[in-house]
DNA sequence: TTGTACGCGTTATCAA
DNA sequence: TTGATAACGCGTACAA
């Protein structure tokens, strides 16, 4: 027998022979051309063939001879975080729509494993790449991602990043900074006077710009926050327990906690529970994300509302349509969600 | 200009000409063969090349040629779904760690697209399909979809499913009822005489297993659920708090409400908050699934929990290992855990 | 061990 | 409008 580990998937040819048409009549029957068109009863005829053999195309097939795939890449973290969670999903919907495949890759916590995938990715042809997430400043991996993004890219391959900064790519931004800054006004209209921020990891540049820019407006408002009330820890649920943990353990005084991001207030919550820090009587506490299935806990979390649901449609047309040079951008707002979690408070 | 959209992506010519080799050595020096080998210093001349014209093989080619390909596609409902996000996520890893790409599809709400996902992924040749979810007792469904599967199947492509039945094919299989009728003697044991069961949607076989166990079980414990007791509604947070709203209004007697979804169990909290009624103190509240991120819910869910991070492993080898006609079939138990949100009740 | 040449299934070019 | 045929990039029998 043949090579071939799948048996007797009828081909073209096969059509073609059944129908009594020659190959290229068939291809244009069935999967039409821009140049040529086809006789009706072959047409109907050919057609007719292919459903009584149980043709498929074979995609591998198309993308040699059209030299274009019909797959775009999408590479997050960890598809159990609802951030990224919702975002994939997004994504999913939004290529069904435009007739694409999406085949989907996670890093997990591997650093280094980012720019494996993006090779990958790119022996795959996808007609584009679209990183999600968390851009680390660490310039070994600038340099191992930026070779195979790269690469990517000068062959005419899309990238476009949502939520983090790459040079050179178009990219979906977030208003990170100024999300952070208004919250930081909320927070003081509040009657908030002594944040405890949890700052999320050094390296993590989102977690960096939303920290700063929080810390930056409170200190234009007039309150300084010092080093030992900005606590570095993972941007998971596990960092926020143990920020919190480490706040506990310091007796540190404050009247809010500032999350970097949802889980990680959750994370917080849940330690502080532990401790006995009643939420919000004692401290209040903020996320980042507002994460739709969280909707439930109590107190009900105030947070920055990203719009996810935006993000991936923005994010593939960008991809699809963008100048693809780095000029294309769109930057998303995202807004302060005050809820139980911070209520007012009288000094 | 060629009519390739990509421009200048080095080919495995290419390589071969720079190190001054044929095609044939240039193939097996960077991809290996079962029964040629190479020599050390023209392999090496080889990767040099490779390396310096900035080769990646192209999968597609790969795939024609291998006559497979290196991708297995996956179909979810709902990335959004915490359940179905965490089984994804593990199919990534698992998937990477076996150096398969993952294509995935949702369906959405939208029944038929089932079918259409299937077939689309039959196009791309892909190694094995697995089918994560919902069955739905829906003969139109069954004859659409098996039509797709059936001849992806006849092709040699693999088919597995995780927590659905469809015939012929192999799959991970949740002990759902068993899970149930443990999760009815644990809540009678805690004193609990009264069930509300938000049985999910009649047409969902996974929720019909679930509850039907469930009401057997304790109609076999002496507790008799009549009709009125059992609503009927969305496996979601929404279907949920609709349930709920109409158990509100008919005025219902229960001790503890059943939902057969962690979600759905979310909606009807949500749902009975808004109504003033107290969970635990006025009615228990059981989920089903152990949603990691719902952990934080006030009350704790009392749950069944099903191990997820198993399901995609045990799925993934299934289908590169399994008989493939099938036969092959792993269970995976699922265990009621107790928490907060069903105390002791004493009558 | 290396090279030659064919085939994988499809689209696109060219001629009829 | 149709048909024959050359690509597309790679793996692998077969020959050397």
């Amino acid at each position: 027998m043949s090579r071939r580990a799948r048996s007797a998937a009828p081909t073209l040819s096969d059509v073609a022979r059944h129908a009594g048409v020659s190959l290229a009549t068939a291809s244009r029957a069935i999967n039409g051309s821009t140049t040529r068109t086809v006789g009706a009863e072959l047409a109907e005829r050919v057609r007719q063939s292919a459903a009584e053999l149980g043709y498929a195309p074979d995609a591998n097939a198309q993308a040699m001879a059209r030299g274009a795939t019909q797959t775009i890449g999408v590479v997050v973290h960890d598809l159990t975080d609802p951030y990224f969670a919702a975002i994939a999903d997004g994504m999913a919907t939004a290529a069904r729509e435009r007739r694409l495949f999406m085949t989907l890759a996670t890093t997990g916590n591997n650093i280094d494993a980012i720019s494996d995938v993006v090779a990958a990715l790119d022996s795959m042809r996808v007609r584009a790449i679209i990183l999600v997430g968390a851009r680390w400043k660490d310039d070994d991996l600038t340099d191992s991602l930026g070779v195979s993004a790269t690469r990517y890219v000068e062959r005419g391959g899309r990238l476009v990043t949502i939520g983090m900064e790459f040079p050179g790519t178009d990219a979906v931004r977030l208003a990170n900074a100024t999300g952070s800054a208004q919250l930081a006004e909320n927070l003081v209209d509040l009657g908030y006077r002594n944040p405890l921020v949890l700052v999320g990891p050094v390296r993590h540049s989102t977690a960096v710009t939303r920290s700063s820019a929080f810390v930056d407006r409170m200190a234009e408002l007039g309150i300084e926050i010092n080093d030992s009330h900005q606590i570095s820890s993972d941007l998971t649920r596990a960092g926020g327990e143990v920020a919190m943990r480490l706040a506990v353990e310091s007796e540190l005084d404050y009247d809010v906690i500032v999350a970097m991001s949802d889980v990680m207030a959750l994370g917080a919550l849940s330690e502080a529970r532990r401790s006995g820090i009643r939420i919000p009587q004692d401290a209040g506490l903020t996320g980042f994300g507002d994460v739709t299935h969280l909707i439930d806990v109590m107190p009900a979390l105030t947070t920055v509302r990203v719009p996810t649901d935006r993000l991936a449609a923005l994010a593939l047309d960008l991809a699809l349509n963008g100048p693809g040079d780095g000029t294309g951008s769109v930057t998303v707002s995202v807004t302060p969600v005050i809820r139980e979690s911070t209520p007012l408070r009288r000094p």
